[in-house]
DNA sequence: GCACCGATGTGCT
DNA sequence: GCACATCGGTGCC
């Protein structure tokens, strides 16, 4: 029914971060809907931020966070993973949240399908008895942003999506909408530096829910170096 | 829990 | 080439 209206998101993208904790994201496919409630989000600037991906202007791959706000930013990163993101401020001004992670709340069967890892090395044959797949908890299912884009299907073809349209399959919720929507009261938000940024890692721009079992670990920045 | 490491595509310093 | 807005396995404490 309702969903976030597009001003909500015609702000500093740090200044929506915040407000997106408790909101909540649904994809509906062929095969079912998968909602999330966010837990984890990170922002990201534009010029000004030598960590995102607008730093150095407009590419085939970034043009969607130039665009209006409230439109997904879908990137492919590390030969495997997808990452979403929400444009924000209005078209030209290129910034926008990356959302990290988030509670299934809906569908949550379809998710845990979508969710099993590719065995190691399928060996040829004879191996005598296969191991059954661990079960991933419940907490594990969207924590983090690749295992977030995993659980609801996310991938290049949601790069560009509306996500204030109730037409798109891909969409956003304010918080409160869930079943037993646990007031914003015992929502505590807490905030640190990003994951995994080599750049400006000192800008407190991620944020999350104390004590949230589905926020990721933090991990910090590792160099590649041998 | 932590450290290391490999897989893997894409867009550039 | 190389650096990634990452994850899952293995090995160890």
């Amino acid at each position: 029914m309702d969903l976030i209206a597009r001003d909500f998101f015609d702000r500093p993208s740090e200044v929506v971060a915040p407000d997106l904790l408790g909101c909540v994201l649904e994809h509906e496919t062929a095969d079912g809907l998968v909602a999330v409630e966010l837990t984890e989000v990170e922002a990201y600037a534009g010029e000004t931020d030598p960590a995102s991906h607008s730093y150095r202007g407009m590419t085939g791959r970034n043009a969607v966070m130039f665009g209006p706000p409230g439109y997904a930013y879908v990137y492919f990163t590390y030969g495997m993973h997808f990452c979403v993101n929400v444009v924000c401020m209005p078209a030209g001004i290129p910034r926008a949240v990356l959302l990290r992670a988030g509670r299934v709340i809906a569908g949550e069967p379809l998710a845990r399908r979508r969710r099993v890892p590719r065995r190691p090395e399928e060996s040829p044959e004879g191996r005598p008895a296969e191991r059954p797949p661990a079960a991933i908890p419940a907490r594990d299912l969207a924590r983090g942003p690749a295992r977030l884009c995993q659980a609801l299907a996310i991938d290049r073809t949601q790069n560009g999506v509306d996500l204030c349209s109730a037409a798109s399959e891909l969409r956003l919720r304010p918080a409160g909408t869930s079943a037993g929507a646990d007031a914003d009261a015992d929502r505590v938000i807490e905030a640190g530096p990003r994951v995994g940024v080599s750049a400006a890692a000192d800008v407190p721009w991620r944020f999350w829910v104390a004590g949230d079992p589905t926020v990721s670990v933090y991990r910090p920045y590792k160099s590649r170096a041998r």
